[in-house]
DNA sequence: TCCACTTCACGTGTATACAACTGTCGAGGT
DNA sequence: ACCTCGACAGTTGTATACACGTGAAGTGGA
């Protein structure tokens, strides 16, 4: 747990009132999603409490919770830690993802009110001038609530909440996996062209674009060479 | 929560040695699949507690794991309760598992080692057996087991562990919405009509197969006549 | 008769104390 | 130099005490 992060969060509470398990499943969540916690970190029950100002009964709650996300590892004995997952499990986090949301994608178009897709254009403009400012936090924070916002959505709830883990999962790995010196996993076009057709009420086509839209960015990941084969191979010609 | 359920879990934990928070949340899982502990019923933390024989501290968790498999609901400041869906996410729920056993068994066809799919035959036989005898609580336990050893060895485990989810889900709602007088909800030939398919390796039948047990399934339901429009008019009318 | 208010039992929210476990570091023997 | 074993610090597991919130029954008045 780096103590940069522990003054962040302070910043953020001391304005509050009091904290629940809920705000620091926001909070941790968040730090993950924007790497401050990097995968593999600690999490030790006395530390989160005394940075959020609470007992350990509070962040007890708060990790089972974000164990039940997917967010951080949680075993019998052992500190909690932050998931990293593997490349298998990232390439099956995004086929499943694709399923989901392609058919949420698919039942809800054509039947999104005005309201809705008026908010969804306006989360694509402004994901798009975030990326031109450079700013890459502000441009994630308006593509999850893109697709968020497509989850709540769902006129099966039942999906529309799978999707939302799903969503939270793959952004997850795609910080983990994010191919160094690129700045932006930001896809021109994509978002603009999936209203059109969830306006259109072209469910087929919209389906289609989220295929496309996640292939896209599975293949701005660098999950190549880590292949299980490859790794025992460079274990056994004892590198290091 | 009833007092008969009481007794044999008291009987159940007396043998084996210390409860954990696992333990709890297999017992109340399986108490409403088999309806022992009808949707609504209080869950109290001091009477788990003092049921199993453990404090508060461990019957929290396992309540809040629950919650996270949508066993129960948990507000703030109120009892416990075993969930009670309404029909649409009844509906959705279904169709939610459609799609997602759909996928695994047609990404799983061909691909299955033969001792698992001589498994699949030994449940789906079981089962058989179980609904000539007329146990009902045996037929649903390998049903059961059927799907879930599909869900285990889906090739997808992110898809094989939100099947696993949705399975449960389907389970708890058949208890809750089985048409009266109906003694089960056994559908003779569809899992031997699967296996073949997946032994065969194919993929589309094997979803075809999916799709077909479901439908049937929810066509044994009772969700019709509850309409939110219906049950206004039968309050209204002053019906007790 | 009906409604608003008070009171109280019940149950959860939170903090804390102590027991039990895990990994690590160092001493000692081989 | 290496391996083994034991003690310790750090952390989680569990139980318990007290504070607080909620809903229901009872009470008084219009």
């Amino acid at each position: 747990m780096s103590s940069t992060w522990q003054r962040e969060v302070m910043a953020e509470i001391g304005a509050g009132g009091r904290v629940s398990d809920g705000d620091i499943v926001r909070q941790v969540r968040r730090a993950v999603l924007m790497q401050r916690l990097p995968p593999g970190s600690r999490l030790p029950e006395v530390t989160l409490g005394e940075v959020f100002g609470v007992s350990r009964s509070v962040v007890r709650k708060a990790l089972t919770r974000l164990a039940s996300e997917h967010v951080v590892d949680q075993r019998p004995n052992q500190v909690a830690r932050v998931r990293a997952p593997d490349v298998d499990e990232t390439r099956e986090t995004f086929s499943a993802r694709n399923l989901v949301e392609g058919e949420v994608a698919a039942l809800t178009a054509g039947r999104l009110e005005d309201r809705v897709l008026v908010q969804l254009e306006d989360r694509a403009e402004r994901e798009r001038e975030a990326f031109l400012a450079n700013d890459e936090p502000t441009r994630i924070e308006h593509s999850l609530a893109f697709h968020h916002l497509l989850a709540e959505h769902s006129p099966n709830r039942v999906l529309g909440s799978m999707l939302t883990d799903l969503i939270l999962r793959t952004s997850i790995v795609i910080a983990l996996y994010k191919r160094q010196g690129l700045g932006s996993c930001y896809l021109e076009g994509d978002h603009p062209c999936l209203i059109k057709h969830l306006r259109s009420g072209d469910g087929e086509a919209a389906r289609a674009d989220i295929e496309q839209h996640l292939t896209s960015l599975q293949g701005l990941l660098d999950l190549g060479p880590r292949d299980s084969s490859i790794d025992l191979k460079s274990i056994l010609s004892g590198g290091k």
